[in-house]
DNA sequence: CAATAAATGTAATCAATGATTACATGATTG
DNA sequence: CAATCATGTAATCATTGATTACATTTATTG
């Protein structure tokens, strides 16, 4: 409509000013607008048409590149996931502890953290339903490595002799549902109901952490605290 | 709510084969519907619309009964908070022993096998942003009802010395998340990531809560298992 | 009991969205 | 250069939430 349709395709260096024909990288872009709508107005907020407006193309063009909404959202978990596993793996790199428990609480920490900042990109990744998770190696692979680098530590902590309960595998669903339990509790927008102000949200999740990581270990009470 | 209030439009007995211009319990049938397509369909197949249609009215007939669509929404998420609630009550009461902890983990095996029965009236009561909350005074006063039991049962575990922590409303908020994290993965399709087949789910959620409940007790270890 | 008001339903319509099809344009390459 | 493929647009469709004007039934009341 409005737009003028400069004829060239080229020159989309950093500058990005000119919208050409062919965009260039109209497939990243997507992705990108579709995580700056989920940031700004929530999953509602996020539309096919939504991204292409935004990208500066027609109703249609992401169908080049994604066969169906699922499919772009998809590509948004993913992106998604990347930023999440990353956070989750600097937190881990800068606990010096190597108390295998202080390191477990240390990813739960840096999880709950990415997903009190990031609540519509959490709720992206969370929703297996509506992406397709399954067709996603990169979703399996990255979230099959947090699991792995948990599976190690509780393996070391019960070879240490800390762990009150044998079956790790079960030890490590229970760990996880909590932590996806609190974090979905915030992104749902249950702390409300529980006298939770949204500036102790923070704390109260630590809190919540450590005692259940208490209840793991077999005797020796945490020092601190 | 059984009862029809016959408001004498048409002669709508069980048969309710001849439908008349006014419904006479449009409300309530609309709610029903909702509940059915999203027990049969899921979230996605719950449209206004298809209320509607499933009721046998025009598209516009609903929003004589509902502002809007999140009104809707949330009398559905009444009646089946109410349904849920009632569950839990009843798991409760059938509950012969009086040891509070027991009873508590009766209460979330009652609220774990309804979610897992029920997964999308689950996902509609546990969806905060997609139904007016805070404007129901049922859902509010429904979900007190279940803390408050909680919290007596807690406050008796502490009165016979039965925990391991002092805080008994961090206490509350842990086992909320836990089960509310083990039911929003079962919801949210993430099981398959962890080598449980849906034949096993129940058997693994149980004993995860077990697991936690273990954690928060001081000492004595359960005698089964 | 009839006139009138209120409640409740319908028809028509609108804007937004996901999706498809036919066509246009630009890039790639033999 | 010309053929071909990738990538964009325009036009269109069905579905949905929502609104408005109108119709019909029920309730109220003089």
């Amino acid at each position: 409509m409005s737009t003028v349709k400069p004829t060239r395709t080229g020159d989309r260096q950093a500058g990005e000013g000119s919208p050409a024909y062919h965009h260039g990288n109209l497939r990243e872009e997507l992705v990108e607008q579709a995580l700056k709508l989920a940031e700004e107005g929530g999953l509602l907020a996020v539309s096919v048409r939504a991204a292409a407006r935004l990208a500066g193309v027609s109703p249609a063009a992401p169908f080049r590149h994604f066969p169906d909404k699922m499919t772009l959202m998809t590509a948004v978990a993913e992106e998604a996931m990347r930023r999440f596993r990353a956070e989750i793996a600097l937190a881990l790199a800068q606990e010096v502890d190597d108390d295998p428990m202080l390191r477990i609480r240390a990813i739960g920490r840096a999880y709950l953290d990415w997903a009190r900042r990031n609540p519509t990109h959490f709720e992206i990744i969370s929703s297996r339903r509506s992406i397709d998770f399954d067709g996603s190696p990169s979703l399996g692979r990255e979230n099959a490595e947090i699991q792995a680098q948990i599976e190690a530590l509780l393996l070391e902590a019960a070879q240490r002799g800390l762990l009150r309960c044998n079956d790790r595998h079960l030890i490590q669903i229970a760990a996880r549902a909590l932590v996806y339990g609190l974090a979905r509790m915030l992104v749902d927008g249950h702390f409300p109901s529980w006298q939770v102000a949204d500036a102790d949200i923070e704390g109260t999740m630590a809190k919540v952490l450590d005692l259940f990581v208490d209840g793991l270990v077999k005797e020796r009470p945490r020092p601190e605290l």
